[in-house]
DNA sequence: CATTTGCTAATGGTCCGACCTAAGTCACCT
DNA sequence: AGGTGACTTAGGTCGGACCATTAGCAAATG
């Protein structure tokens, strides 16, 4: 790649310079004012922006300038737009929604493997549980028990089990009451579910197992013993990473073999 | 507030019932058409999508649906638009840079503090500092060390030395050659900067301990010695937000007695 | 009176067509 | 040869029109 290193282009200099400017989208500027006095506060949560045609007349932009800032709020998540009288723009904080959705996008745009993402969950999760252990309330427990009912339902089709697996996961590091952490989990989670969606080796037994780790880190949690809480939570998401593995590889070679 | 319980607004029940329909948007049901032939793999990174024009005739809707589709997956990171002449949508693969943007509209949208921040990153890094003792490169151990020799040069802004600790901290993450745990650290490394900006406490003692503390840490990563790693990333990390926390809530505290 | 139905207004969604602006291409002129 | 400017192709912006959805109110209806 041979880099330019030229100032100018090779023409005649005159003795007047000029550094490269930069020329915004209209629709751009628009959109960082409003975001910037969403996030700073001055526009309450659920308070509705003007009207866009109203908008119009207050920024001299066009329609389509002022539509595509909304739009672009809306992506990030900041605004929720409804149709019809009494619509709008409303104001909205971002959610966990939002990460999880663009960190979706990041693992099926880059083809995380679902190693990678087993990995990532051995580092949060352990954390998340020891903090819960120290944080939780008692709504908290509530929903740990109710996910954990939920997985224990032996008769349920795989779908709910994962679901109610993913909710259980969320519920601990909802329970962490770090905002963040919970962000980064319920991303994870959600995609470790559809990654684990059409793995076979969800049996009986496994779901046995799952509900038995998930009680006894509960416990931990229950009896706010955080070093407890860490280490089965530890062993816990370890075994289930290696025993999905164990299943992802042989599947591989199988899929390979029979080709 | 009163949640409505009843099943229809309180009129007659036909016979026949309908669940309620969704009308998705056109430009909706265009972006997401092109999000999934991109995720897929259909367009190849780097590929043009056809001109604007193009798609409206393509597709036989207007050239603003057409724009507002294209203006959600910028904003998702999958295309890059340029303009003029041999310009237009060219394909790209999300990249943590949107998995950032999006954690940091979370953090000041709901105004997570710098302790939570701090937590999540104690949650983290150990485990990245593990992984990246078993999985670095040379390169890996090159980006270590130059970031850590510009932390270290004590004549720098303290802008400088915020910036060279990111640096740091991603080459470690970038070292354990997780492409997820590095989108979040970046996020995360990000995001206390940004928080960390107006702190006080910098002083040369902080720099000086900082540099230390790195060193030891890119010896155990270098030695491929991952218990080492852990250990002493988890003490860095640590003693860090302990140093941050203890002036902040001194702020705090000066602030409130001011006022 | 209660319910249903229909009308009206407000607001976002879509479309069309025009023009502006940015940036390669290339022929022409010096 | 090298610069200059017209041409061309792309996105960016604009204005206006009309459609679709919904809330609220009014009229019809039993």
């Amino acid at each position: 790649m041979p880099e330019a290193t030229a100032r100018s282009s090779g023409s005649r200099q005159s003795a007047i310079q000029l550094a490269p400017m930069e020329v915004p989208k209209a629709s751009d500027v628009l959109a960082r004012e409003l975001r910037e006095r969403i996030l700073s506060g001055e526009f309450a949560e659920g308070a509705a922006l003007p009207p866009e045609r109203e908008l119009v007349v207050q920024t001299q932009m066009s329609r389509a300038t002022i539509r595509e800032a909304l739009r672009i709020l809306e992506v990030q998540g900041l605004v929720r737009i409804k149709t019809g009288r009494a619509g709008g723009a409303f104001v909205q904080r971002p959610n966990k929604d939002a990460v999880a959705s663009s960190v979706s996008l990041l693992i099926r745009g880059r083809q995380i493997r679902l190693s990678a993402l087993l990995e990532t969950r051995e580092a949060i999760e352990p954390y998340c549980a020891q903090l819960a252990a120290l944080h939780r309330t008692a709504e908290d427990l509530d929903a740990l028990d109710a996910a954990n009912d939920a997985i224990a339902d032996d008769g349920s089709p795989l779908a709910a089990f994962l679901q109610a697996n993913v909710d259980w996961h969320v519920a601990v590091a909802t329970a962490s009451h770090n905002e963040l952490l919970t962000g980064f989990m319920t991303a994870l989670s959600q995609a470790i579910y559809t990654a684990t969606e059409n793995e076979r080796f969800v049996d009986q037994e496994v779901r046995r197992l799952t509900v038995r780790a998930h009680r006894s880190i509960t416990k931990a949690i229950r009896a706010q013993d955080p070093d407890a809480a860490v280490r089965r939570m530890n062993r816990h998401v370890h075994s289930y990473a290696a025993a999905v593995l164990k299943v992802d590889k042989r599947t591989e070679i199988s899929v390979a073999g029979g080709a």
